[in-house]
DNA sequence: TTGCTGACCGACG
DNA sequence: CCGTCGGCCAGCA
């Protein structure tokens, strides 16, 4: 117990990843950078994607399709099971997907700094 | 325990 | 414009 037990139990930095992934309204997508700099890691963004491929173990689903990189690229497309499937999810929220990349990507662009704020 | 990897991002030449 | 490199943190062999 060296550590602080008065700190959160959801200490896990993926369930706070989760949460906010969770939190992303419909027709919206976010940046693996911006979840990052919301949780005050931006250079870790890769921990960002890291917990996303940790989230298959999660019993909750998580819309981790509404999660792509800074320019909209579905880069974890393949860890769907399918790399149509994220594509097909992104479409069936009304947004436009082109050659793996999201079309208006800044419109459906949902910055959780901005909406959440802190 | 040590070391490598990874669904990224930004800078540099 | 394009290719390359470093950094960040956590899980796993």
């Amino acid at each position: 117990m060296k550590k602080d037990p008065a700190e959160k139990n959801e200490g896990s930095f993926f369930e706070k990843v989760y949460k906010i992934v969770r939190r992303i309204p419909y027709g919206r997508v976010t940046t693996y950078g911006a979840i990052a700099e919301y949780l005050g890691t931006r250079g870790s963004a890769r921990m960002v994607g890291w917990a996303m491929n940790s989230s298959h173990t999660e019993t909750s689903r998580v819309p981790a399709h509404r999660v792509v990189n800074r320019v909209g690229l579905l880069t974890g497309k393949h860890h769907f099971g399918g790399q149509n499937v994220m594509k097909q999810l992104l479409e069936s929220e009304g947004i436009e997907v082109e050659d793996d990349q999201i079309a208006g990507f800044e419109k459906v662009f949902w910055n959780p700094r901005k909406e959440l704020r802190k």
